[in-house]
DNA sequence: CTTCGACATTTGGCATTCCAAATGCCAATA
DNA sequence: TATTGGCATTTGGAATGCCAAATGTCGAAG
């Protein structure tokens, strides 16, 4: 027997290890800074870093192998860490990889998700069904991103979602900037309708097929319209 | 000027650094280690895996926070490195993110790969046109692998091929032990057939719709027969 | 015999130190 | 002036030491 129904255990504090720390730090660091207006690379000091943020070194140096693994950095022996700048090839290639991940989700949340967590995606996002983004497209922005994690958990699946998540971190930039060009928003705002509706219907092969074409338009609009980058 | 062409300068030697060294160690030991023989879990000491593999406790730290990170391992402050033992509902979902990813890649081959690569899938891959693969399941288990992996490659999409080189390796093993059930090698190489002719004529979506149903088709497969897991 | 707590041990997290390779600077030299 | 050789510096890689938390042990107390 035990006692631990008269307690609400709220538990563990077990605050973040500092490698944690140093990880979060430095991600939100890089994925934050304006990496395509400079031309030159980025180079990070280990020793500077583990100064600013208090440490020493050991944390800084396991955040930067987890961000090195992620693609994030780059790391040569003696030379220094680098800030990886993502060529438009290599941005056009993870948006491929993530439609393909996003329209399996599509797929699966068909044949897994409950009726109620269908529905609420009408209700979760009010935005698509008001017309006239481009007059809050900050706000749609979020809604966007949102919905396509959205689908994605609803997928139930583990590996797609963890896979999923790297991916936008990497990604996330680029399809607000991509919002704002052409017609993108308005089209957009279509195409995630159709795919409510397909999800709602059950209806897995058009959803799955729906999802793909939609970010396969991403990419190619970010191939044809983002020579910014590189 | 310069005499470099006096001398064929063979030139990098740059051997791997002591991490890479003990992170290869680590895989391949991980990997090909009986994981769902024992009922128990494995534990790793960071401490004895210094001293066998000759280096310091340093390489060995920054190789397990690699293996972390890929989902190989798992480490708790104060308690172990523990080798992790994936449900069959997770290797499920690896499956469902693999055929994801490899039935774009099929997609991107239509429309980039050369006509000599596409026709080089039937004769790389004879195996499969000899019939009765019961009789060389090993060789055959090797093409089997290659052979996603030629597809994926033939997409030239980086995203697409790291990511599902890491699902491999946790996949791997199931794959070659699905074969032996039932009659998944017969039917294996009708469907692996019929991809190459979708690949050689360019029909994008056919070759897509088979691949994503040959994987989907492992997947139920694991799902139903894959009991001996957890 | 059971329970409990003090203590030794184990273990990963972190800090510090040392090292070798690469680079940059600068003087010596042709 | 242009080039070269060496030395100081920088920088990541690796080794080592220390620490706190967790665990196991074992004996004393009930």
């Amino acid at each position: 027997m035990s006692n631990s129904d008269q307690f609400s255990i709220k538990p563990i504090v077990a605050s973040s290890s500092l490698r944690t720390l140093a990880y979060e730090a430095l991600k939100s660091a890089i994925t934050n800074m304006d990496l395509y207006g400079r031309p030159d690379e980025v180079r990070l000091d280990e020793r500077k870093l583990s100064q600013d943020l208090g440490v020493s070194r050991t944390p800084v140096r396991e955040a930067l192998t987890v961000l090195e693994q992620e693609g994030f950095v780059r790391s040569e022996a003696r030379r220094g860490i680098f800030v990886i700048k993502k060529t438009k090839a290599e941005i056009v290639g993870m948006i491929h990889a993530w439609a393909a991940l996003e329209s399996m989700a599509a797929r699966l949340a068909c044949q897994r998700a409950s009726d109620a967590q269908l529905q609420s995606l009408r209700t979760e996002f009010p935005e698509f069904y008001e017309g006239r983004p481009a007059e809050h497209l900050d706000e749609y922005s979020d809604a966007n991103i949102r919905f396509h994690q959205k689908i994605i958990s609803l997928g139930q699946c583990e590996a797609i979602a963890s896979l999923s998540s790297n991916l936008l971190m990497h990604v996330r930039g680029i399809r607000n900037t991509a919002l704002r060009q052409g017609e993108r928003a308005e089209s957009s705002i279509r195409e995630h309708v159709a795919i409510i509706k397909a999800l709602e219907a059950r209806e897995a092969e058009l959803a799955e097929r729906l999802v793909r074409e939609h970010g396969l338009g991403l990419a190619r609009h970010v191939d044809t319209y983002g020579h910014y980058l590189d």
